[in-house]
DNA sequence: TTAATTCAATTGTAAATACAAGAAGTTAAA
DNA sequence: TTTAACTTCTTGTATTTACAATTGAATTAA
């Protein structure tokens, strides 16, 4: 019996990926070709294809025709760029998160950089402010607005050491699916921003607005991120 | 008879997205249903969708299991963060370039922040600098390494207002066909610099190192970009 | 030995088909 | 009037089949 509803496709990207993370396939090895793929896992080549299709989308693979699947090396940056959550990105043992305003509902800013619906303002959002940190250092400073529509409990949960994703999934079962966001250089000079980064102010710091799209219609949620990458570059390919 | 070799979804995508940036079809509008656009042109759900699934990813649609493929509002920033190079991004009107180091034959610099293969490091590299007016206000300059093979007279090459990825394609027949990008924020320290996009020394840039993979296997070039980030962000979706 | 040819394996493109899942409108019942 | 069920249209997932284009290795011929 197969679990839940997950296609069949994401399954093998899923577990493609892990091996490639995990370093089961290393740089410049080749998957297995599509069709052992599709003998092993039971599955039809276009099945198959959507699963690599995804991970070439994501750099982890090259695919070269007559050839095969390549994998790709381990990026040197930071890949926040796609749409793998900050907790994915680097990986736990990396990580920690401390929460710096605790989960709060309150209105919206008047200038809020993102269009907002009529009911989203009528609901006002849910408001908190977390730092990040790699190698314990301080790297991230996000600000994150959620709407307040049926998110039972929010502000009372816990956010630390988290992957906020994670919990969208599992106790509201949010699934993100994509977005847009906007990036700039910028100086720091909020205080807060040089406190909490550890920085002087008037370095630079990256600026990053995201608008993430939910599989719940019309559900989005908003986030700031100040970054310093001073000592980490922000990772992409497309 | 059919132009080139073409793929019949790549065709339907460049029409549809022709459609989307010409305004034909506005913001909240649905593009004809799959089946629809199957009839229109002849094809199968499975190329349809193809072409509808590359507008997806680049953002210029979003699909709704349901109810249809919706176009998305054009950004507000440039969308440089994509495949798009930076005439396709920006339009050709509100863009202008102006080559301040012409294209000349050097060797590759000793600290270069790609891996480079021996052949690259043997054949030295293909140099210039441009600067990018937005509205005419210079917001990017760039530098690129071009591998020194197989490109004759490129060094004789006026870029003035030119694209590289189009000069590229129809010149030699190379297509860009994806790559990875580093982002940071510094400050702008090199004198050279803040002439070029006129801006003050310290004052915050953002800095893209890009590797560009084509279809002639093996070939990448770089590019590294500063970008003026005070009068637009970059855009992207994930 | 060298160069050209052939061949098998791999990914790329395309069609035809089927059913599932979600959204919106229509109809019928309460 | 309101609610519920139904129908229809949409996109999502999956299979099956076929052929094209490219690569790399093996084979053959010079």
């Amino acid at each position: 019996m197969e679990e839940k509803s997950v296609p069949h496709y994401r399954r093998l990207y899923e577990q493609l990926r892990k091996g490639i993370v995990d370093g089961i396939y290393k740089e410049g090895d080749l998957l297995p070709s599509e069709n052992e793929l599709c003998a092993l896992h039971n599955l039809t080549r276009p099945t198959v294809r959507k699963a690599l299709d995804l991970l070439a989308h994501e750099g982890f693979i090259k695919k070269q025709q007559g050839l095969g699947s390549i994998v790709h090396k381990l990026p040197k940056g930071i890949g926040i760029l796609s749409i793998a959550g900050t907790t994915t990105a680097i990986g736990k043992k990396n990580l920690k998160t401390t929460t710096v305003v605790r989960p709060r509902v309150q209105n919206w800013p008047s200038d809020f950089f993102f269009a907002l619906s009529d009911e989203f303002k009528t609901v006002g959002c849910i408001y908190f402010e977390r730092v990040r940190f790699v190698n314990d250092h301080p790297i991230f400073y996000e600000q994150t607005y959620l709407p307040n529509i049926n998110l039972p409990r929010f502000t009372s949960r816990n956010l630390d050491n988290k992957s906020l994703f994670d919990l969208l999934r599992q106790n509201y079962q949010l699934e993100i699916k994509g977005g847009e966001q906007y990036l700039k250089a910028i100086e720091a000079v909020d205080e807060k921003i040089c406190e909490y980064l550890n920085i002087r102010t008037g370095q630079p710091v990256l600026y990053l607005s995201r608008k993430l799209e939910t599989n719940r219609i019309n559900f989005s949620f908003f986030s700031f991120m100040y970054c310093n990458t001073s000592d980490f570059s922000l990772y992409g390919v497309f």
